[in-house]
DNA sequence: CCAAGGCCTGAATG
DNA sequence: ACATTCAGGCCTT
């Protein structure tokens, strides 16, 4: 009993320094004793247990307060690796991002690391965000579409996002025409917002995934980056066998595929573990 | 369907 | 110092 209610209160407790830092969001920075940061048209001021205060007062539910966090562990505790993983990092969180903010950030991410990707949003959010004004503090609001869509090649590539810069203007031009209508895949089950959201240059599978976890609630997306897929080699080389170097299309799929049977529908919470635990391993820097 | 090469950029490595 | 490699991939051939 006793054992219970410490579970209980271990795992509803949320750790914001550990969720922020884990790779899911790049516009944030700690003051005093606050988290700050830019969720698309608004700033969020955080505390140490996760109240949350922002510009517009709004009451978004960032760090999925109402996920039923002890039902989640329990399903996605299928091993050792994991259950070390989720003992080590109590209160990590799945964020719930702006979807557009998510979007071009996941873009400008590929094959890049966390610092030049903070540092290209931050060019990207000065350049074409509106500067407001919070707690005595400057911010730049995330880019609306519009702004992206319009603005040209060059001023985008200025940011220092690289080849990006056309991926980055053709899918906030694809938002602004709403050939895709971010709101609207929060309701889609996960393989029709996939398929949908790869039509967007510059989004492959572990973007589409990581937009779909990180914005588009879909907790059974699980992102195969580098380090993932070298966590599964190293721990999980038994179950999912991995013959190749590279993972294709395909490849990306069956193992999706055997990732949710084995992690169950919240596999994408197993995932923000794992790649905390290895990334800490690693002393990998964070924000 | 798969493999290989190229791509902006800046920090890290040798 | 200076060159090369590498980093939360994706696109084209």
């Amino acid at each position: 009993m006793k054992k219970l209610l410490y579970n209980m209160q271990k795992y509803s407790t949320i750790n914001v320094e550990n969720s922020i830092n884990s790779g899911q969001v790049f516009l944030w920075k700690k003051n005093e004793n606050y988290w700050y940061g830019v969720n698309g048209q608004d700033v969020l001021r955080v505390d140490e247990k996760g109240i949350i205060d922002s510009f517009h007062n709004s009451r978004t539910d960032f760090f999925r307060k109402k996920d039923n966090t002890e039902s989640i562990i329990k399903s996605i505790s299928k091993d050792k690796t994991v259950k070390n993983a989720v003992k080590k990092y109590p209160g990590l969180r799945i964020l719930r991002q702006d979807p557009f903010q998510c979007l071009i950030s996941f873009i400008v991410s590929s094959n890049s690391n966390i610092q030049k990707i903070k540092t290209s949003l931050e060019n990207l959010s000065k350049k074409f965000g509106t500067k407001v004004e919070y707690e005595n503090q400057e911010f730049f609001l995330f880019p609306k579409p519009e702004k992206l869509a319009k603005a040209s090649i060059n001023e985008i590539k200025s940011c220092g996002v690289g080849y990006r810069d056309k991926f980055i203007k053709e899918a906030a031009r694809m938002i602004l025409l709403e050939k895709i209508d971010l709101e609207l895949l929060k309701k889609c089950k996960y393989e029709e917002c996939k398929q949908s959201i790869c039509t967007i240059p510059g989004v492959g599978n572990k973007v589409a995934d990581c937009v779909m976890l990180f914005s588009l609630e879909k907790l059974e997306a699980f992102p195969l980056d580098r380090w993932m897929i070298r966590i599964l080699e190293k721990y999980y080389f038994d179950k999912f066998q991995l013959d190749t170097k590279t993972v294709t299309e395909k490849q990306y799929d069956t193992l999706h595929e055997k990732i949710v049977n084995h992690f169950g529908p919240f596999a994408g919470y197993s995932q923000q573990f794992l790649f905390k635990m290895e990334r800490e391993n690693y002393q990998k820097k964070w924000l």
